[in-house]
DNA sequence: GTCTATAATTTGATAGAC
DNA sequence: GTCTATCAAATTATAGAC
């Protein structure tokens, strides 16, 4: 992959985090990036197109940093809550899947299958890693709603107060 | 409150359940109820003004159901999981607050504060109900992030999936 | 309170030169 | 691969008639 496409992708990842998919322009990423709107179109050919490589591109990123973390620490629970707490304690403190699945159904079918697909491999490696889908359901649901209740009161704190029981009842059941 | 005014806010209201402040046009809202674009700004000024009001009568609903509620049923986790649950379940199967919230430092300053005011109420009415700060935080994060996955995931049982659990224990704490 | 008309801006996208 | 130029459409908002 060129630098230049990592660039538009970078550039148009951060806007999504903080605004979703009408949270940026070919303009501004086009800006971001040192070059004209229309030679954004040469590397992705519609908005609908970047949004979902930024989206499958954040999902891969996150399977393979669970996936080394998970080698290193053998708590699923520990290593998705710190996953997403890197997130929630860092600008723009949002995770983009989140940001575009609570507004999924206003979403291009494409974006929103990529959206969708991501939450569904956050489940699958939950219960891939010995939690019941009952458990896992319940646990991706209070990390990702922890980072939009935090990011609401804009008090990064409140991530860790909503993930502060998770990890204590964990910490109870390994022992 | 005038009737238009009211068929105004709930227009927007729903579009904003789906697709969040900029998932509506004052011209799409005029349709929804009949009129133009710019009788609309005869009863809202500015955007962000429609959007402030629709967002304050849902704190102001969502928070007198709840003290309803709470009067037939002392169970503070058992009525808030069934308050979301509603909004899960029927279309367009989302909150508002946890839509415009997930990409809160995109909207005009007196929307964003309308939505941290809605969080900061539901925290506040949980400790009043007996939970630790924590566990208001946890169980919070948990609801609101059901909605979230279950939209992503378009399948509105993830909802129970994910809160199943909450009330399980809940059940057994108060036996 | 609703209308027509319109201003001023932004948007995603395309054509074609270099 | 980037540019200039441009398009068609949509946006929020205002002025003023009725």
């Amino acid at each position: 992959m060129s630098d230049m496409k990592t660039a538009i992708m970078d550039a148009a990842e951060r806007r999504m985090q903080a605004g979703g998919f009408s949270g940026f322009s070919f303009r501004e990423i086009a800006t971001d990036v040192g070059i004209k709107s229309s030679s954004v179109h040469h590397h992705f050919p519609t908005k609908e197109a970047l949004a979902a490589a930024v989206i499958r591109r954040w999902a891969d990123r996150t399977s393979d940093h669970v996936d080394k973390a998970l080698a290193k620490d053998p708590d699923p629970v520990r290593v998705w809550t710190k996953a997403f707490r890197g997130t929630a304690l860092s600008e723009p403190h949002m995770c983009p899947c989140t940001v575009l699945g609570a507004s999924s159904h206003d979403l291009p079918k494409p974006v929103a299958e990529e959206v969708r697909r991501f939450f569904q491999m956050c489940l699958d490696k939950l219960v891939a890693s010995g939690l019941t889908p009952n458990k896992a359901s319940e646990f991706l649901s209070t990390i990702i709603g922890a980072l939009v209740v935090a990011n609401s009161l804009r008090d990064t704190a409140e991530y860790d107060r909503a993930t502060k029981g998770v990890l204590k009842n964990r910490a109870k059941a390994v022992a």
